[in-house]
DNA sequence: TAGATTGTTAATCGATTAACAATC
DNA sequence: TAGATTGTTAATCGATTAACAATC
C-alpha cells in the first residue's frame, strides 16, 4: 500500500469482495488474475478494479499477466487491518447469538469472539466450548480482556437496555442485530445488521427485474 | 411518493434506517419529527434528510412542526415495497439457518420464510413450527410456492453446490451467509452477508478512532 | 408578527468512466 | 515484435453541501 494517499470509502467498501474472490481463485490454484476477469465476476468495471487495487497493493500488476493473487491477498488483508487482533463478545445467547458464538469464521479476520452474555440464568453455561456468562459480569470481563466490540443479538424489546449496559462496560462499537434504532452517546459506533432489511432489498432488486422485464415484453 | 422522478441509490439505501428510526419514535407516542432531529440521531445532515424524504413522501413536511411520522412510515414502506409479499426459503438448517428460520421479524417486511432445506437427513423435520425438507425437494417446493429468494446458510465447503441447486430450482436471488464468492449465471442476484466482514469493518472504525486519538494526544 | 422549519437552486465535492500512453 | 494488460490524466456523472426564499 502506498502511504500518504488516502483511500476513498467506496474503494474500501469493495475490498472485502475482492478478498473473498481472490481467496476463492487462490484455492483453485490460480496464480494471476486480470482486472477484466475480476470485474466480470464481481460485476464491476475493469478500470475501477485497477484503480482500487493500485491504491492498496504494494506492487503493480504485470502487463500481459495481471495481478499476482497471493500478493494481493496479503496487501488487502494488511490494508483492512486483519492482522491487528480484536476481542469481541456476544450479548444475547438466543438462537442467533449461539449460532454466531459457534461460528468459526471470525478468526480469519483478526477477531476473537471470546464469550457470550445473557440476562437469563437458564442460558448461562457454554456453547461450542465458549462460555456464556450472566449479564452482570459484562463490565468486569470487558475490562479484563479489553473488549472493543459487542455483537448484540437480544430480542427487540431488550435491545436498548442491553445497549446501555454495553456502553457502560466501556465497549465502543456495537454490531446490532435487533431491528431497533439504538440511542447511544456520540463516539459509540453502531452498525445495523438487519437481516430482514437485507432480504427485503434483495427482493426489491428482483421486483425491479420483473418490472423491467414486463416493460421489455411489451 | 412523487412519480416520474427517480430516486438515487444512495437515498434508497438510507430508507431502512429512517424507517427503523421513525418506528422507534412512533412507539414512544411522538407524532412529528424535524429533519434536524432525524439528522442528529442518525448522523446525517438535515438538508440531506429533507431531500431524501421529499423524494419518497406523499405530502410535504410542515414548517414549524416537521414531518408527520405516521405518514412517513407509510410512504417509506410503500416505497420499499414492503407491501408486495415474497416467499423465501432457507438452504442449510445448521445453527444459523435454524436461528433465522425461528426469527419472526421478516413478516414486517413482506417476506414469508416458508421452509428450510438440508442435505443431511438428521436435520429434516421442523423448527419453530416450520418444516425442514431434504435438499432433493427444493426444486419442487420452489416451483409450487413460487419462491423468489433463498437464504444460504450452509458451511463454506457446501456453498457453491447449494448455490447451483438454488439456481437450478429457478430461484433468482440469494442472500449468502457463507464466506465464499459464488459463481452463478448472469441475472441471478447474490448479496453477501458476511458477518465477519461487518464485524471487521466495525473494528476498523474503532481502530481509526484510536489512531486519530493518538495523533490528537501528541 | 416572529421564528422555526421546510423545499429548491446553485456550487462543491467525490467517484466513476473514457481515452490513451506505458510496459512486459 | 505484437498484443494483452496495466496505470494515469481528463471528462463525466452523481451526490452532498451551502445559501436562501417560502411557509405555517
Amino acid at each position: 500500500m502506498k502511504n500518504g494517499e488516502t483511500v476513498s470509502k467506496a474503494t474500501t467498501s469493495r475490498m472485502p469482495a475482492y478478498l473473498r474472490y481472490l481467496k476463492g481463485e487462490a484455492g483453485k490454484g490460480i496464480e494471476y488474475v486480470s482486472s477484466a476477469a475480476i470485474a466480470k465476476d464481481l460485476g464491476l468495471s475493469a478500470v475501477g478494479v485497477r484503480k482500487d487495487l493500485a491504491l492498496v497493493s504494494s506492487r503493480p500488476g504485470k502487463p500481459r499477466f495481471g495481478f499476482e493473487i497471493r500478493l494481493l491477498i496479503e496487501d488487502i488483508e494488511k490494508f483492512l487491518g486483519y492482522h491487528r487482533w480484536t476481542n469481541a463478545v456476544i450479548v444475547g445467547a438466543g438462537g442467533l447469538g449461539r449460532a454466531i458464538l459457534a461460528y468459526e469464521g471470525f478468526e480469519n479476520y483478526g477477531i476473537h469472539v471470546i464469550a457470550a452474555f445473557d440476562a437469563s440464568p437458564a442460558k448461562v453455561g457454554a456453547v461450542g466450548g465458549k462460555p456464556v456468562y450472566p449479564m452482570e459480569q459484562l463490565g468486569e470481563i470487558a475490562r479484563r480482556f479489553s473488549i472493543r466490540v459487542a455483537i448484540l443479538t437480544v430480542p427487540r424489546s431488550a435491545a436498548q437496555q442491553a445497549c446501555d449496559a454495553i456502553v457502560k462496560a466501556g465497549i465502543g462499537a456495537i454490531l446490532n442485530f435487533a431491528p431497533v434504532h439504538l440511542h447511544a452517546p456520540d463516539g459509540v459506533h453502531i452498525r445495523y445488521e438487519d437481516l430482514a432489511v437485507s432480504l427485503a432489498a434483495l427482493c426489491g432488486e428482483c421486483a425491479e427485474d420483473q418490472i423491467m422485464g414486463d416493460q421489455k415484453r411489451r
